[in-house]
RNA sequence: GCGCCCAUAGCUCAGCUGGAUAGAGCGCUUGGCUUCGAACCAAGAGGUCGUGAGUUCGAAUCUUACUGGGCGUACCA
């Protein structure tokens, strides 16, 4: 029979293998689409899905209700041979019952068997399956926007928080990751902090013709010189026509290779990465490179040329552009510019350029573009600029993973309070200081030193910043509030640390007590909500990889630890009498711990012992 | 003008392929600590899912028109 073989090939594909976990909805959904096609219905509809009614079922199928429609029969009818044959497959006795409800609904539970079986080789092991090996492409994720003598602020939290949750989680399933800030350090810009800096102190080594030795290796800037220095020379450049021939001349003298131009912009780049850096530490993150505009300059003229003769490029009013067809037909697509009139590169140039050397060098296979979604129309002529030359195969992906605004209270991007840019140092001050405010008033952590109380404050804080943000859908804008992030009820960062916290201290009195961390056997009540809870993680990092939405992490966190505190509170761990039961729930506690880590260090954020 | 996005509880937001009674947090009302950290948990009130029409057995979800808002629209990034 057709039936036994599919169900057969089901059974071949476990979804824990080689001690990975997987995802118990794919497996489920393999079960079903088996049935489905044994009854000659297309295998999709076999989609099994989590619950939506808990009070029913753990997991439900509602294709036998699409099916009807294709078959013009009865939706009852056609789940209930689904069901029949999933009960006669080898997989029976994952499940406790199989449901027929409403018009058509499978609902599913899992019996405590399959629970009690899964979880604890999850115990056992503790590895989550990577994705499978056709979906394992190196990825690239550009995110961070950094730029030179541009300091970091609160426009810049979402690029980072995003690209480092995604990059974090990339690897976490197995795909091969780059990570690159590509800083903006080429262009008029620099040519205006030149000219600036000539304007300022024209004594310096640097603008003496007549000078014959090597430049200073001491930068004549800090940092902070180099964030006054860029608003005065951009402003001076915008409002005066002599200012800007003058930046303009600096900027030809830098891309020219002129000693005195580059070690000053050598200069000017070597002090904003190291600032950068400490931005960017602070935060946790990191990055595999910090490529920049300047690294691939060189390689513009060449593809100009080629895209020239190979008539990809053309002039229109002075300009080169690669003219675009919308593949659609229907929209009209402005082309992407890659040369001004007065001979300057754009940031498509660039992009182009950057990408030429992303595919050729580093032979990345998909590029994720971190950036506000303001900028989705310039992604949109680059991708397709990018296809229409044929720098990109059909085998390249290219995505623009587009961010809203943070806003302020009153709906409008986020300011501070006299109305300037909030610098994300600053930020972060502010998250650490709510946080130390919070846990004062809780009079939390009031018996330990001041040096691990300011680090809790400081971990509180950053959880607090990173779960606010990351918890909303990264498309929309959201209105930031610190005060609220910062609370430890509610969906926050400080509540799910909370209960990782808690977990923690349990366990560390088990070990005091010499009690036994042993696996999981017994399932009493509340906590096979928290079970079931457990059982969903690879779903969740599976999704949240597919649809690049990090906010899922967030929820999940959140479901986790509250299912946790329930249990907690009904179960009383350390005072159970009842040994097996005890190190059960105390092997419960530990695997809870170990997703909610898990979770919480995709999403960038520390576990403190306690709290 | 054209294009993209958004509109869900008093507030901030979820809502996975079109599915069952549209969810959560905050706030409000009420209840639960001699026990592992009550920084917690439980219960309740609160909705014509912007408006109208359409497709469907079934629409917050798809189509369409409209209203209100955000953003973008060739030499900035």
């Amino acid at each position: 029979m057709v039936g036994s073989e599919n169900n057969q090939l089901a059974s071949k594909t476990p979804f824990v293998s080689n001690n990975a976990f997987g995802s118990v909805s794919d497996m489920l959904t393999r079960i079903f689409a088996a049935a489905f096609s044994e009854m000659g219905i297309a295998s999709e509809l076999g989609k099994v899905v989590i619950s939506e009614r808990r009070d029913l079922s753990n997991y439900q199928c509602n294709g036998a209700l699409a099916a009807a429609r294709e078959l013009k029969q009865n939706p009852r009818q056609i789940a209930e041979k689904i069901i029949d044959l999933v009960r006669k497959s080898q997989e029976r006795e994952i499940f406790s019952t199989l449901s027929i409800d409403g018009p058509g609904f499978i609902n599913i539970k899992l019996s405590d068997k399959f629970l009690i079986r899964t979880l604890r080789s999850l115990q056992q092991n503790k590895i989550i399956a990577p994705l499978p090996a056709n979906e394992l492409k190196h990825t690239m994720v550009d995110f961070g926007g950094a730029n030179i003598a541009k300091p970091m602020h609160v426009g810049h939290l979402r690029t980072t928080l995003l690209g480092d949750c995604l990059q974090r989680l990339c690897r976490f399933l197995g795909l091969k990751v780059t990570s690159d800030t590509h800083l903006g350090d080429w262009g008029t810009q620099m040519g205006m902090l030149i000219a600036e800096m000539r304007h300022k102190f024209p004594e310096l080594p640097y603008f003496k013709s007549d000078f014959n030795g090597p430049y200073p290796t001491e930068s004549p800037v800090t940092i902070e010189d180099l964030e006054a220095l860029y608003p005065q020379a951009s402003k001076r450049c915008q409002s005066d026509k002599e200012s800007m021939a003058q930046a303009l001349y600096e900027t030809t003298q830098l891309q020219n290779g002129v000693p005195y131009a580059r070690a000053l912009w050598q200069h000017f780049v070597n002090v904003s990465i190291k600032a950068l850096k400490e931005d960017f530490a602070a935060l946790g993150v990191y990055f595999d490179l910090w490529k920049g505009e300047s690294d691939i300059h060189d390689r513009i003229p060449a593809i100009l040329e080629r895209l020239k003769k190979e008539g990809h490029a053309v002039t229109s009013n002075g300009a080169l552009v690669i003219p675009l067809q919308d593949p659609t037909g229907k929209e009209e697509i402005p082309p992407l510019l890659l040369v001004k009139s007065d001979g300057a590169y754009l940031y498509g140039t660039t992009d182009v350029a950057t990408l030429e050397e992303r595919l050729e060098d580093l032979h990345v296979e998909q590029l994720w573009h971190v950036v506000d979604k303001r900028q989705s129309l310039h992604f949109k002529q680059f991708f397709l600029a990018a296809r229409q030359i044929g720098m990109a195969g059909p085998n390249i992906q290219l995505e623009h993973i587009a961010f809203g605004t943070v806003n302020g209270p009153d709906r409008k991007p986020f300011k501070t309070r006299t109305g300037g840019v909030m610098k994300l140092k600053e930020l972060i001050h502010q998250a650490t200081d709510e946080a130390r405010k919070r846990l004062a008033e809780m009079r939390a952590a009031a018996d330990y030193d001041a040096a691990e109380r300011e680090e809790i404050a400081k971990a509180v804080g950053i959880a607090a910043l990173k779960y606010g943000d990351l918890m909303h859908d990264h498309n929309t804008d959201y209105v930031f509030d610190l005060e609220k992030f910062s609370r430890f009820e509610g969906r926050t960062g400080p509540y799910v640390l909370y209960a990782a916290v808690r977990i923690k201290a349990i366990l560390r009195k088990a070990k005091e007590q010499s009690l036994a961390v042993g696996p999981i056997t017994t399932i009493t009540g509340i906590e096979r909500e928290l079970m079931l809870e457990l059982l969903r993680l690879p779903d969740i990092l599976y999704s949240t990889y597919h649809k690049r939405m990090p906010n899922y992490l967030c929820d999940y966190a959140y479901d986790l630890a509250y299912n946790f505190n329930r249990f907690y509170l009904e179960c009383h761990i350390l005072s159970e009498k009842d040994e097996d039961l005890r190190s059960s729930w105390l092997g419960l506690c530990d695997l809870c711990l170990f997703e909610l880590e898990t979770v919480l260090s995709l999403l960038g954020i520390d576990v403190p012992e306690r709290m």
